[in-house]
DNA sequence: ATGAAAATGAAAATCATTTTCAATTGTGAT
DNA sequence: ATCACAATTGAAAATGATTTTCATTTTCAT
């Protein structure tokens, strides 16, 4: 039953912890490494039952898979080339929960991700 | 080029202001207009791009588009109920563009929601 | 009324994700 | 080692939202 196949989890870290299905996939296979989609899927999808990983959500909707547990963290990320870069987010934890507290909202979360264009691009 | 379609602006009103595209375009059948359901996506696409509506996301991927004043602002959903706040985000402003500065980024966007159980929850 | 531009929608294409199912692998008992 | 059975795998098909294509219809200024 424990489908967290450690392959598809070493793989999501060495992505920084922060990447899509299908990127894991595509990672895995460039490494050589042999394994199917369907694999990864329900490899990730374990990872989140037991709450290794949490999900997300690209602007177009598609699930990336996060490494929770480690600290808490957001992202830079540039829209033309994809480059990441992963930032503290001190500020935006206060505010987040500041503002949920204001509103009588418990048990919160949030999402913040900022998007722009990286020195190179 | 005015795509906004006003049958479809005025059903995802009498939705709540809060609705799916498949929603909308099911909603509109049912009231027996006849429109189809590439109509109902290029309509609320161009409400989108008019700022007259923006866009959320379910946590299964879906799209849900949400009325909302002209105003840059965020959200606090309620992970229950989806029931919304809009909030003002002074702070995540001034977060987002240091830290983008600080990184050398240009042309800077960002997105931020924060989710919870909301007080009837 | 005429023609160009915009809008429409049915059908096909796309793309992430899930399901199906047959084959392979692991495990534990004998 | 061998047998039976459960768990794992992955290719291919199914699903479902969204987008694209393209031929047709509508709008509108002349």
């Amino acid at each position: 039953m424990s489908r967290s196949n450690p392959r598809v989890l070493h793989t999501l870290e060495s992505a920084g912890g922060f990447a899509s299905a299908q990127e894991v996939y595509k990672l895995m296979q460039r490494e050589g490494q042999s394994i199917g989609l369907t694999t990864v899927y329900r490899a990730l999808q374990s990872l989140v039952n037991e709450k290794i990983v949490d999900i997300l959500r690209r602007e177009d909707g598609e699930a990336i898979y996060r490494l929770c547990g480690g600290a808490h963290h957001h992202h830079i990320v540039c829209k033309s080339c994809g480059d990441t870069v992963e930032i503290e987010g001190g500020a935006v934890e206060k505010w987040a929960k500041s503002l949920a507290a204001e509103h009588g909202y418990r048990d919160v979360g949030h999402s913040a991700e900022i998007f722009g264009l990286c020195p190179k691009c």
